[in-house]
RNA sequence: GGAGGUGUCGCCUAGUUAGGUCUAUGGCGCCCGCCUGCUAAGCGGGUUGAGGGCUUCAACCCUCUCGUGGGUUCAAAUCCCACCACCUCCGCCA
């Protein structure tokens, strides 16, 4: 949720920001009116209330005639409070229900346009080349089958199309991540978190996944809880309904959890493999900071983000996406696209946004500075999407035979410097 | 899953049996002042929180707030219903 205030200050900024993101600005209108009705509905019920608590005092003290006749006029008063109060309430849940279905407000040098049109900021390293190599590239899957790494045909018969296993290696693979991942944010300062991957309808309202997105998440009604699509969701409502001592932010957090998403709509769309799947693990950054902190905190986790990529030695680009592409919470949003070989071109591995004050006001986190208490500011960052990364370290660093190279930096952690193909078994 | 208990303003706590100055008691802590070589103790005063209004600031005003949401009533911390969380015991379980 924006600020309501901004309704009244400066609703210019909030129809300039629906026209970036290609979305009606007529919404603005009907909040304002929206507003005005709520506030009008508060204060005749505020001025009714008033009336009705001194005149409850009198009758209090009260006795015989004066007291029946103060009686007969608080029992008119009561009827018209409930029905004020009901006003009320209907005039707030409507203005919530608008102001809920608001995007963020997107920053104003964020690139316009859709899907297409990010703005490349930054190429990293550069993609090897197989055919002076002399090596006809494989796809990860072919080298995970070969490797022992990867089951998709089990996955399915187990769980359905879009499941898959880890196996051998590619379980000490996702191992060896998570644990290079989580010791490096612990390095940069990060408290690790294992959050639980079902959460209340609250919990993933307040983070803004059950907009438009809500076609895309696991629902168990028979206990009315979500399966996350990712530790953000936990992460985000951690603090929720809590006022934090300024002088404790930011405060930086790193979660391990599954993630879990229908990838309804993608049907046909990357279906090979463990590029798009149902259920994947990943370590996610999440950040509380005062609101502007954030700018500089979002910088940090892009930063972390490409150390750790280019740790892994996987070629990538940084990309700012455009408004249109931008999800509902996020004022701006930066994602690293990979190199895929098999595949010829860059695809996305992390993606770090910054939610500004949005998450924090549907959840209730607010700080208190000298006094004052106010909204912080929330921001997310992937460190290391499982499967996607195996994918980039599988093909990147594929070698003639088969094997695969492993980068310095994982060593310690998988205890090997290359993978080999196992003695053949079924 | 079954039985019982608990939930009050930072922490502890009185109030719930008979609904009404509860505009919530007291202590601890904290803040200000006095006193005092310094500190401690002592003495006096202040201290629920949130939202909104007004405003340069301060002051001030309004609403809400006794786990949450409903209900009864002119009036609810107090009575009724539902839910939530925690604790104890039983059962089940990694």
């Amino acid at each position: 949720m924006i600020d309501p205030k901004l309704l009244r200050t400066n609703p210019d900024a909030i129809r300039r920001s629906q026209t970036a993101r290609g979305e009606s600005a007529e919404l603005v209108d009907e909040l304002i009116a929206a507003d005005e009705a709520r506030r009008s509905s508060i204060a005749a019920f505020e001025s009714l209330r008033a009336e009705q608590k001194s005149i409850g005092k009198d009758v209090a003290k009260a006795t015989g005639d004066a007291k029946t006749e103060l009686l007969a006029r608080t029992k008119q008063l009561a009827g018209d409070v409930k029905a004020a109060q009901a006003a009320c309430d209907a005039a707030e849940t409507k203005f919530d229900e608008l102001m809920k279905s608001l995007p963020n407000l997107v920053f104003d040098d964020v690139p316009l346009g859709g899907e297409d049109d990010f703005k490349v900021l930054e190429t990293v390293g550069a993609p090897r080349d197989f055919a002076a190599e002399g090596i006809a590239v494989k796809d990860h899957l072919e080298l995970g089958e070969a490797l022992g790494a990867i089951d998709m045909e089990r996955g399915a018969k187990v769980s359905g199309a879009r499941f898959y296993f880890l196996t051998g290696v590619g379980a000490r693979l996702e191992f060896a991540l998570t644990n290079l991942a989580v010791n490096k944010a612990i390095e940069w300062g990060f408290t690790p978190i294992l959050p639980p991957a079902l959460v209340k309808p609250s919990a993933m309202d307040g983070t803004g996944f059950l907009g438009q997105a809500a076609q895309d998440v696991y629902y168990l009604p028979a206990d009315d809880l979500y399966l996350v699509g990712t530790s953000e969701v936990a992460l985000a409502a951690y603090h929720s309904g809590e006022i934090m001592d300024a002088a404790t932010l930011p405060r930086h957090y790193v979660g391990y959890s599954p993630c879990f998403r229908r990838e309804a709509g993608s049907y046909g769309k990357d279906t090979r493999g463990i590029f798009r799947v149902h259920w994947f693990d990943k370590v996610e950054m999440f950040v509380y900071c005062a609101p502007e902190q954030a700018h500089a905190e979002h910088q940090k986790l892009l930063g972390f983000e490409k150390d750790f990529i280019s740790a892994l030695e996987i070629p990538f680009q940084v990309l700012e996406v455009a408004a249109g592409d931008l999800g509902l919470s996020a004022a701006r949003k930066y994602d690293c696209y990979g190199w895929v070989p098999s595949q010829g071109k860059y695809r996305e591995i992390t993606s770090t946004s910054n939610c500004t004050e949005f998450q924090a006001r549907r959840l209730g986190v607010r700080m208190r500075e000298s006094g004052e208490v106010r909204s912080v500011a929330t921001l997310n960052g992937t460190l290391c999407a499982m499967t996607r990364m195996i994918i980039c370290l599988l093909e990147n660093h594929q070698q003639a035979d088969g094997s695969v190279r492993v980068p310095a930096a994982l060593r310690p952690y998988l205890g090997m410097d290359v993978i080999v193909n196992p003695t053949p078994s079924s």
